[in-house]
DNA sequence: ATAGTATGTTTAACGGTGTTAAGTGAGAGG
DNA sequence: CCTCTCACTTAACACCGTTAAACATACTAT
C-alpha cells in the first residue's frame, strides 16, 4: 500500500541527512580535508551507503554548491526586483555577490575556486540550468539595464559583466584563500573595487 | 680532500634534479595530480629520497613558486624602470601579472589559487623576502607612482594597490580555473578591466 | 505458510596517497 | 684492512576514493 511512499520518503530523508553532514563538515573543514568516510561516520552509516545516493564525492558537493548558490540567485533577484535605479541595483547585486562569498567561503572556494580540477569533463558547474549561472545571468541582466538605460559608455555586456564578475571574484577570491594577508578594511576594498569599476564604465 | 666539496656539489645538482623534474610535472599536470612517487619515478630515485631533500611535497611546491614568481617579480621591475609615463608604466605591470599568470596557470594556481589550505601556519606566502610579495611591491610601486603624479583621485596606496591585485586576480585566477567558460575574447577582457580600473581611478 | 526476489546496507578489498622508521651498502678516514 | 659515515632504499603506517561481492531484511507470489 503506501509503503512504497514511505520507503521513499526514508530514502529521500537519508539523502538530506547525507547532504546536511556533509554541508556541516566541508563548511568547517573544507572539502579536501573531508573524508567520504568522516561523512559515512557522522551520519552512522558504513561509507560504501553514500555511494547508493550520489555517484561520488564531487556530486556530493555539487548538490550543496546548488543549494547554497540557489540563495544567492534569488537574493539577487530580490534586489534586482526593488530598485529600479539601474546603477544603483547593480552596484547592490555586486555587493550582495562579495558578501555571499565571504559569509559561506568554503561554498565560494568550492564552485569558484576550488572547483572540478580537470578530469575531462565535469562541466556540471557550466549547465545553463546550474545556480551558479543562474547567478551568473542575473548579474548579466543588471548590466544589460544599465546599458539600455544609456549609462555605461562601453556597450559589449558579455564583456561588461564578465569584468564585473572578475572584479567581484578576485577581491572575494583573495580574502578567502589569503586570510592572513595584512589588507586594508574588507569593506573599504570592496566599495572601492565597485565604485571604480562603475566610474570607469560611466561615460 | 676535494672530495667534500665534490659530495657538496652531488647533493645540490640533485636537488635541482629533484626540483626540475618536480616542476615539469606539477606544470603539465597540476600540484594535486602528481605524487611523490612519480616525481621520485622521473628522477629514478626511491621517492624517500626526495625527503632528504625537501620536508614535504609543500616544500617542494614552494620552492617551485619562489623561482618562478622571482622571474614575474624582475619583468616588473624591468618595465618599471623603461617606463617614465606612470600610467603607462602601471597599465603595463598590469598586464604583466596576468599574462604571467596566464603563462603559468599551474604556478598561479599553486601559489594564489591553491595555495597552502589552512593547516595552521603555513604564512611562507606571506614573508617580506617571498617572491610573491616582492612582485606585490612593485605593483605598490606603480601605484605609488601614479599617486605622486596625482594622477588618482583615491590616495589610500594600499587600498588601491589591493584592489587592482584584485582585479587582475579576477581575471587571471577565473581564466584559469574555469577554461570551458564562454569567455569574451581574452585579450578584451584583460584590457577592458585595465582601461576601466585606471579610467574609474583617474580623477 | 513458504519459497523466491528485490532492496538497502555492509564487509572486504583494490590501488592509490603522503610520510616515517628501519635497514643497506659503497666509499672515506684512520 | 677495518670501521664508520651517510646517501639511499625497503617496508610499513595510516589514510584516501571507490567498487564488487556478500548479507540481511522485508515484500511478493504461489
Amino acid at each position: 500500500m503506501g509503503t512504497k511512499q514511505r520507503r521513499e520518503r526514508e530514502k529521500e530523508a537519508l539523502r538530506q541527512d547525507i547532504l546536511d553532514a556533509a554541508r556541516e563538515l566541508f563548511v568547517k573543514e573544507g572539502y579536501e580535508n573531508v573524508s567520504m568516510r568522516r561523512v559515512a561516520e557522522k551520519i552512522e552509516y558504513s561509507p560504501t551507503t553514500i555511494y547508493l545516493y550520489f555517484e561520488d564525492k564531487a556530486s556530493l558537493l555539487y548538490a550543496i554548491c546548488e543549494e547554497t548558490f540557489a540563495k544567492l540567485a534569488k537574493r539577487m533577484e530580490t534586489i534586482a526586483r526593488d530598485s529600479d535605479e539601474p546603477i544603483e541595483a547593480l552596484r547592490q547585486v555586486c555587493r550582495a555577490y562579495v558578501d555571499f562569498g565571504l559569509k559561506y567561503p568554503n561554498h565560494y572556494k568550492l564552485t569558484f575556486i576550488n572547483h572540478p580540477q580537470h578530469p575531462q569533463d565535469d562541466k556540471r558547474h557550466l549547465r545553463e540550468e546550474s545556480m551558479g549561472m543562474r547567478a551568473y545571468g542575473n548579474l548579466r541582466a543588471g548590466v544589460e539595464a544599465c546599458i539600455s538605460a544609456k549609462k555605461f559608455r562601453e556597450t559589449n555586456v558579455e564583456a561588461v559583466t564578465q569584468m564585473i564578475w572578475a572584479g567581484g571574484h578576485g577581491i572575494t577570491s583573495l580574502l578567502i584563500s589569503m586570510p592572513d594577508f595584512p589588507w586594508v578594511k574588507k569593506n573599504e576594498l570592496i566599495d572601492l573595487m565597485i565604485d571604480t569599476l562603475l566610474e570607469g564604465l560611466s561615460g
